[in-house]
DNA sequence: CTGAAAGCGCTTACAG
DNA sequence: CTGAAAGCGCTTACAG
């Protein structure tokens, strides 16, 4: 329990006998000292165990080494992301602080005014709505948004080629001989449910199918595991009370996948002998259920480290990157025969 | 896209004509300027946006904004931690800024460094092992061990109650008539384990059994979910090839649940007919797995609440809070009849 | 290659 | 009730 203060700049040159000008550039590796100074000086910080204030730092510089995180929840799918960024900030000597919007505008935009008066280096973002009402973008304290885009400005952004993943999981369906395939979406409000959408629009259409409204439910605008597992129960439900029920489903994102799943044993319909599924999203459980669940799986590892590697490129040449990552559809055995 | 630089103290005061100080002031409520000063510098921040340099304030009051989280990983446990501590730092107005320590002790200690120099307000640790060398830690700010414990040193502590949780988990397997229980821990080193093989022990000795070392199993001291669900793997291999195997295990974390499960479903055992089984940590997956999983649940969210509590305490009146959580047995269908 | 000095934007005694 | 001023611990031109 050591209660004296930490050593500053003055006590290394002090003892070090050089001016704290010359301490500051060592540690900066600012290469103008002699090779003897440079020795001497590391061996005072280690002994006196001297670390540099950074609060003092980001107050010179402008700027901290601090980049923020903002997400609806933490949901497994975002702790991926923070994995991938805390193993990418780790290179260029940042930290992470997190925040969760729980898909409420107004307290995203705190949030992010909160990091801004942190001095943060630059705020990865996933964004509750498709508008961003934030003005306050600069070079140096960047906004790079993951996982969802935004329609009125222009960020770079990260996220998965939902079109794609989506069009490919409907059309496995459709080859299985599938007409009426039940979607499941998230809230509409956002960039995904959108793209998801779409690549299953565009899946039947390829087929000539007409889009049947009513096969096509909202999982609901619903903050919490809970009601989104109960968004995905509910949605099942509404599904199979059709004159003309699906055949397969398709849950796009993994707590609604549960939810879609409860009601569908408690329908005590078998996967997948009397419907097919798709679900999102992987996950070990899915090692050990029976059936063995096809889903579409996620980068988002991946996704993480690429936002802070945009975030950089941002910071340093302007450069505004946008990447739309491939989903990985894993066939398994919940959709029939046909691999 | 504005480059313009944030506005100052200093704009806020010539624009409200006032000094700084009173600006000061009434930023932090010290009730020193009238009603009427109080209002038309609340006007002029709101009207240039102002909002403080909090790098500027932590290096005046050489205390930041921030709490530093230390985690060996971000497993759904510790994110439900999180979740709990960012909930209540909300009422703090502390932000948190979250790193991983990959269970190696050298890295923990780099991470506490890395939160000090930030100027932390406080450090929820999650401790690599039963033991921190680390001696820098002052009531200013404090570190709160968070899950597991440490012998050396006394700190708060916000832990659940494992010896109980275990014991109770055990009882129930004895109760339903088994002898021969295994036990799947995870790495030796760490306070949990600890606990949770004394909680088993009691149990048998209750019952006058035998303490049998080869039904005991360690999942290893791996990082990463693979490792650990190999681990829990391992271990039902290598009681199954025991001469007298056991007829029910016992799995103290989730993803060595998991990995036991999946041996366990290889050896083609049901459960609970040829096997009981009882896991660790809740999962809405297991409201659609069959059989449902009787589990002890870890209340996480209460204790990350409650991490931010002690830290909170500790740092106004030097009080050293230590609180045992009870864990609670969710009995399920996995471990017989017998409810 | 090194040092003296200004200044980043706050908070806080202190004086009035 | 309000203001002038010092100082937190750094970085960074600038001078030598």
């Amino acid at each position: 329990m050591i209660q004296k203060k930490r050593p500053t700049l003055y006590d290394v040159a002090k003892e070090a006998n050089v001016s704290i000008a010359t301490v500051s550039n060592v540690l900066n590796n600012k290469a103008e000292a002699s090779e003897e100074t440079v020795k001497r000086v590391n061996q005072v910080i280690k002994q006196i165990g001297y670390s540099r204030n950074e609060s003092a730092r980001s107050l010179k510089r402008g700027e901290s080494k601090l980049i923020g995180l903002i997400v609806p929840d933490n949901n497994p799918f975002f702790t991926e992301i923070l994995d991938g960024i805390q193993h990418e900030c780790e290179y260029y000597d940042w930290q992470v602080v997190v925040a969760t919007s729980e898909e409420s505008e107004k307290r995203q935009n705190q949030l992010i005014d909160l990091l801004l008066a942190q001095q943060v280096s630059g705020i990865i973002l996933a964004p509750v709505s498709d508008t961003l009402s934030y003005p306050k973008i600069s070079k140096k304290t960047p906004i790079v948004l993951i996982d969802r885009e935004v329609e009125n400005v222009t960020l770079p952004v990260i996220k998965a080629d939902n079109v794609d993943g989506c069009y490919k999981a409907t059309k496995t369906l459709l080859r299985n001989g599938h007409k009426r395939i039940g979607l499941i979406l998230a809230s509409p409000g956002i960039s995904t449910t959108v793209q998801r959408r779409h690549g299953y629009v565009e899946a039947l259409n390829s087929q000539n199918i007409q889009i049947d409204e009513d096969l096509i439910q909202f999982g609901g605008n619903y903050t919490g595991t809970k009601a989104q597992i109960d968004g995905g129960y509910q949605a099942v439900m509404n599904m199979m009370k059709l004159t003309s029920p699906p055949t397969a489903i398709f849950a796009t994102n993994h707590l609604l996948m549960i939810g879609a799943l409860k009601a569908l044993n408690e329908l005590k319909l078998n996967i997948p002998k009397d419907m097919s599924f798709i679900g999102f999203d992987d996950h070990p459980w899915q090692e050990i259920s029976t059936p063995k669940f096809t889903i579409v799986s996620q980068p988002a590892f991946e996704m993480g480290k690429q936002a802070i590697h945009a975030l950089h490129k941002y910071k340093s040449s302007n450069e505004t990157i946008k990447t739309s990552l491939p989903l990985q559809l894993i066939i398994r055995e919940s959709c029939g025969t046909e691999k």
